[in-house]
DNA sequence: GAGTTCATGTAAACAGTTACATGATTCC
DNA sequence: GGAATCATGTAACTGTTTACATGAACTC
């Protein structure tokens, strides 16, 4: 239900078409929420339906026609009831931590190269964040304004940066883990993974979780 | 697809019935996925149709008759496949943090209630977790193993262990931040928020941005 | 007697992704 | 000439959630 809701935030501060929409769900709202075009044009109809947004045609020049929607009061009222409403169990939803967990199926080689290959993938998504980051910073400063919307779109930009830099620092500790663990990969015949006595890891594996055990 | 993969992965390791899957995926599969039985029975029967599991029914004393899958060699490729296939690009979706981010729309003393909120909700998953993280690392210590599954769940627990610690962490620095500029939220007739010149909040804003500009 | 746990499912509705369809303009 | 951007959509498929259905045993 959060894409209606999504797209009613939005329209509550600007005008916009579908494309637009599009383009702010790929830029800064990228860190909480993704979209097609194909699901924002429907939903953009069955809002018009239900009388919470309003559209207008604007002819360009040299581009194609836009459709721009605009919000309503029962726009704003739906949006409103979301917002107070009450907050909902977070629902987690990490394919890569998934295949993680069953990693042991795979050689070690194979664990190592993924999980550099993962790091990779969230420092390019931290260096996108950061660059966010210091235009709108740039645009603050410029404009000399603070308005609650600033506000709050940059506290949750600091979440995604923030998200980004543990993943990628979890990535590398867990590289290290792995690679001093690396032996209980080895097949020996018939079995399909060594079982060692835990006194051998006891260190390594301490030293990973003192964050957790200290208390 | 990953719900497939989840199954097939827990299936890798132990037999299991529907209703013990669902247990599994509710206790410490909760960190990075989440189901329902209505969609783990049904995908059940599509893994034994494609021939990935096998089931087998088994009579209990006092309990209703179990419905209890194995993998089969075609399923173990099938998730090996998975495993070693690239990595995808992180599909983020957080409904808290969109509703974070239009948080503008509402008074200041409802959105410091709903992060207080949000942050009861993630602390409470974080005393799931340490309690999950103690028993196994006891278990751990007790039956004196380590095995490659053992160490992947646990860098896995991990990772979910450090996300509620810092999205509690989030929460009460946003909290404070929020507070300190609550004037932002203020209406004066006729305009919907307030503007205000940035030198007001340099200080305040720069101090919680600190880690990310400083470089 | 009511609620929870164990156990397996179906049906309908809703959400999300991928493929298809169209067509102009701008950039390399 | 080809790729990318602008612009709006439909259709088919896949994935997920909610509601419904059944029934025994155990706990308070």
């Amino acid at each position: 239900m959060s894409l209606r809701f999504g797209i009613l935030g939005l329209l509550s501060e600007w005008e916009a078409s579908g494309y637009d929409i599009k383009k702010e769900f790929d830029d800064l709202m990228s860190i909480f929420w993704h979209s097609h075009l194909s699901q924002i044009y429907p939903e953009l109809n069955k809002l018009e339906k239900e009388k919470l947004i309003n559209s207008k045609y604007i002819a360009q020049e040299g581009k194609p026609d836009k459709k721009i929607y605009t919000i309503t009061e029962k726009g704003k009222e739906e949006l409103m009831n979301w917002l107070l409403a009450p907050i909902e169990a977070p629902k987690l939803k990490d394919a890569f931590l998934m295949e993680t967990f069953f990693m042991d199926n795979i050689p070690v080689d194979e664990v190592l190269f993924k999980l550099n290959m993962y790091k990779k993938e969230r420092t390019q998504r931290l260096e996108k964040m950061k660059k966010i980051m210091s235009e709108r910073l740039k645009s603050i400063k410029e404009r000399n304004v603070m308005k609650a919307r600033i506000l709050m779109s940059s506290v949750v930009l600091k979440r995604g940066y923030e998200q980004e830099l543990q993943y990628i620092k979890w990535c590398e500790e867990t590289i290290q883990l792995v690679k001093s663990c690396s032996n209980l990969w080895e097949k020996k015949e018939g079995r399909s993974s060594t079982i060692l006595p835990f006194t051998n890891f006891e260190v390594i594996f301490m030293r990973y979780f003192a964050d957790i055990l200290e208390e």
